[in-house]
DNA sequence: TACTCCCGCCACCGC
DNA sequence: GCGGTGGCGGGAGTA
């Protein structure tokens, strides 16, 4: 009986040879034949059905293919196919008939999930039928049931289905996606799981981790004492079980390793996590003892299975990373970016308070109640100034069809902006970056081309700058904060990041392309270096960014923000560390500077406070390394050999962690070159205007105030435009408005990687020129990413040449398949 | 040989 | 008892 029910499940000749096809042309890095989002534009003539994109998908493979494809509908009938088998059977010999069988890669896992994916559109519509019935999906698609409940097991563990009844399941597409991944993401944070990874890397280089006995327990103790022994399904608010059935089963392993396992992409930084890693820690969470070797096989049996239907969503793919111990199978994540603790952003007072200062311990800050009422009173604010009459370009995206004079999707970008800003609980919290390199079918059978103006963008003008200062943090350090114009322009209206969420409903294929090429630069920047190299021409320089004309509601709204502001500024910064401010302005203004202006504070000899002094002591021994293996360590004092600058600047867009930035200001003294200096000398008044026309923020010949923190609030600004000048205190005001709104946003976002980069930007000691120092920032021997200069030092630490920016950077390989 | 992962047995669960 | 569900690991295919 059992060879009669393989029988069965056997593919028929004509579909295996077109299934091998249909592989090739499936593969993850052919992205155009992801789910068409826009069948109509192909095939205007064929309405959506279940099954046309994979239709289409089939059709566009080859000539070939289509009549088989066509052959195999006229007996896609399984009776039909069960007969045409036996049939085979008759007719061919032994080795004939097992040749004429589909290979062990033609029925893949993966390969079967993008059949699966193909009958469903990405971002369906609540009109449409979504309901999958597994017996009929697994009919049609030829193969036993036990394969579709792996699919959806793991689509499950991302929402993207849910379990309506037996047999019956609810297809919700991408849509939940992003929120899944921001609570994954959050869950991951809380259980610590990049401390777990690097716990199994750093035993994995001390060679402790093996199979036999004591070690492992030893490992099974460190993991059963960290805060989560036990980790449930991790489910969205509206998205619970709704099936009892599937409520009370509590063997639901591969959803929740599925959400684990993408827990690890999410908090690893680089996204990239080894098959070996993920099964460590998967066993080490539920099995504490038995740490064996079949144990460990099963794990990672399972991880393909996940691993494969991920691949085919096209949030991770496979790649090999390359160590000293060989040669190691891993994924990296390719799925949007998910941005830190976003939903904690929600403006309610006791998420506010409760979410602001996640730090357990010495470190809880409480926030004083008129901050909270500062909060929502900017919010509302910010509602007003987006709803506004004259905000720019206020397009329905769903009901304006006179837009076809300009890109649909450019168009759509402020309407983006607009419904993130009206969706107040999830104004941030389904914030997402797309990544360029995923998928984009509603632009894949365009040729790229570079992002138009509209209309409503106003380029930016080269007035003059000035710096927004901030008070001083509570450890006693004023930052001058300089904004490109551009950038200002956009502080007042919206940040370039909120764009990129995708929109829900209606409007979505648009939403994404433009998504994509928008953030491009910024993703760019972050480190990809594929993305970097192979589509240069599509990047946005700053200059480029959609910024918004400011427009007189903001105006409006002014007054009130800055007498609250007044009322509140004296205290609010105490409970502001560089980290916080490091990481908003990184996140909100990518192409600022934030400059420390260290030499404001008295009676301390580097211009910092002992708690200051502390940590940076602590960091002495702090490690900033990767969570996965071969990631080039950077200890504090490695940092310290880096030739700093009498000050430095730091490029608001690369990641700065918290502690990260809270070395910076002590390094960026001079007080490093001579460590007996009792005070910090200003930058004087030529450097600083040297640097700042060095990186394009004023143009030559203008003269910025030497010591702006003095000047403190509001700062005037240099008469060198007198038809300008009024518009310039306008925009301090507003950038200073909005940097300040921004700090009150924050305080929850100080999870991000680890990256310190340095400038010199005056005193190049190599004679590289570059165009323009910003680009400078990023501008390494090798490529945006590589790793400039280093050398290895007896003691086996690492240096960076003077001058050069330093990103660390994985020493592992990384090659794709 | 090591890596991948298909395949289907069989236990569990609710009805 | 039955059918749905899914954990699990043998072992075949592939690199």
């Amino acid at each position: 009986s059992i060879n009669e029910k393989k029988s069965i499940l056997k593919t028929p000749l004509k579909q295996a040879a077109a299934s091998h096809s249909v592989l090739t042309e499936l593969q993850p890095d052919c992205q155009p034949l992801a789910t068409p989002t826009k069948p109509k534009e192909s095939f205007p003539v064929d309405p959506w059905t279940p099954t046309s994109n994979l239709k289409m998908l089939i059709s566009a493979a080859s000539p070939e293919i289509r009549s088989r494809e066509q052959r195999r509908e006229l007996s896609n009938n399984p009776s039909e196919v069960l007969q045409a088998k036996h049939c085979l059977q008759e007719h061919l010999s032994g080795d004939e008939y097992e040749k004429s069988q589909p290979s062990r890669k033609e029925k893949s896992l993966g390969l079967l999930c993008h059949k699966f994916l193909a009958r469903y559109p990405d971002y369906p519509s609540t009109a449409e039928n979504n309901y999958i019935c597994l017996d009929e999906v697994a009919e049609e698609l030829n193969v036993e049931r036990r394969r579709i409940y792996d699919i959806v097991n793991v689509l499950e563990s991302l929402h993207m289905v849910s379990r309506l009844a037996k047999n019956r399941y609810a297809w919700h597409g991408r849509h939940n996606l992003s929120k899944t991944l921001q609570a994954l993401k959050k869950v991951g944070e809380e259980n610590k799981y990049t401390q777990q990874i690097q716990m199994i890397k750093k035993r994995e280089h001390e060679h402790e981790f093996d199979f036999d006995g004591e070690k492992n327990e030893e490992m099974a103790r460190s993991f059963g004492s960290s805060e989560h022994s036990e980790m449930s399904f991790v489910e969205l608010p509206g998205m619970e079980f709704r099936a009892a059935s599937v409520n009370s089963r509590k063997d639901k392993s591969l959803r929740v390793m599925s959400q684990k396992f993408v827990m690890l992409f999410l908090v690893s930084t680089p996204q990239i996590v080894s098959l070996e890693v993920a099964a460590k820690i998967l066993i080490g969470e539920d099995q504490l003892e038995d740490l064996d070797k079949s144990k460990f096989k099963t794990k990672i049996r399972r991880l393909y299975d996940i691993a494969n239907v991920l691949s085919s969503l096209e949030l991770i793919k496979k790649v090999h990373v390359t160590e000293e111990r060989g040669r190691k199978p891993a994924f990296k994540w390719t799925g949007p970016e998910v941005l830190p603790n976003i939903q904690e952003f929600t403006p309610s007072k006791e998420q506010c308070s409760k979410n602001l200062f996640p730090l357990k311990g010495k470190q809880n800050f409480t926030r004083h109640p008129s901050l909270i009422k500062l909060v929502k009173s900017i919010e509302n604010d910010r509602r007003k100034i987006q709803s506004a009459p004259t905000s720019p370009v206020k397009i329905s995206a769903s009901t304006d069809q006179n837009l076809s004079a300009f890109p649909s999707e450019m168009a759509q970008v402020p309407a983006i902006a607009k419904h993130q800003l009206e969706g107040q609980s999830n104004f941030i919290s389904s914030l997402v970056v797309l990544k360029p390199e995923a998928p984009c079918p509603a632009a894949g059978s365009q040729p790229q081309q570079a992002l138009p103006q509209p209309p409503a963008l106003c380029p930016p003008s080269h007035g003059s700058v000035s710096p927004v200062i901030l008070p001083q943090t509570h450890s006693g350090v004023s930052y001058a904060i300089y904004l490109h114009p551009s950038q200002a322009h956009t502080v007042t209206t919206y940040s370039p990041s909120f764009m990129l969420q995708p929109l829900p409903r209606a409007s979505v294929t648009g939403i994404k392309s433009i998504s994509a090429k928008v953030i491009n630069k910024i993703t760019t920047e972050e480190g990809d270096n594929q993305t970097a190299t192979d589509e240069p021409t599509k990047s946005l320089t700053t200059k480029e960014r959609p910024t918004i004309k400011s427009e007189t509601p903001s105006q409006r709204c002014l007054k009130r923000s800055q007498a609250l502001q007044e009322n509140n500024l004296p205290k609010r910064y105490r409970i502001w560390d560089k980290g916080v401010l490091s990481f908003l302005f990184q996140t909100f203004f990518p192409s600022g500077y934030l400059i420390p202006l260290a030499q404001c504070t008295h009676g301390n000899k580097a211009g910092f406070s002992d708690e200051e002094k502390a940590g940076i002591c602590s960091l002495q021994h702090t490690t900033y390394s990767s969570p996965i293996a071969g990631v080039i360590p950077m200890t504090a004092s490695e940092l310290k050999a880096v030739n700093i600058p009498a000050f430095h600047i730091t490029p608001l867009n690369i990641m700065l962690s918290p502690t990260s930035i809270a070395a910076a200001p002590v390094l960026s003294t001079s007080s490093l070159n001579s460590s007996n200096n009792s005070s910090a000398p200003n930058p004087s008044s030529s450097v600083l205007n040297f640097t700042l026309q060095h990186v394009g923020l004023i143009p030559a010949g203008v003269q910025v105030p030497a010591n702006p923190v003095l000047q403190h609030v509001p700062i005037s600004s240099q008469p060198e435009n007198s038809s300008h000048s009024s518009e310039n205190v306008n925009l301090q005001e507003k950038v200073r408005k909005n940097i300040l709104q921004l700090l009150d946003r924050g305080g929850l976002t100080g999870k991000c990687s680890a990256v310190i980069p340095l400038q010199q930007p005056c005193v190049p000691k190599e004679p590289q020129v570059p165009q323009t120092a910003t680009e400078n920032f990023f501008r390494t021997p090798g490529g945006p990413n590589t790793v400039p200069s280093l050398s290895a030092n007896s003691d086996g630490t690492n240096r960076i040449s003077p001058g050069t920016l330093y990103i660390p950077q994985r020493k592992l390989e990384v090659s794709e398949d």
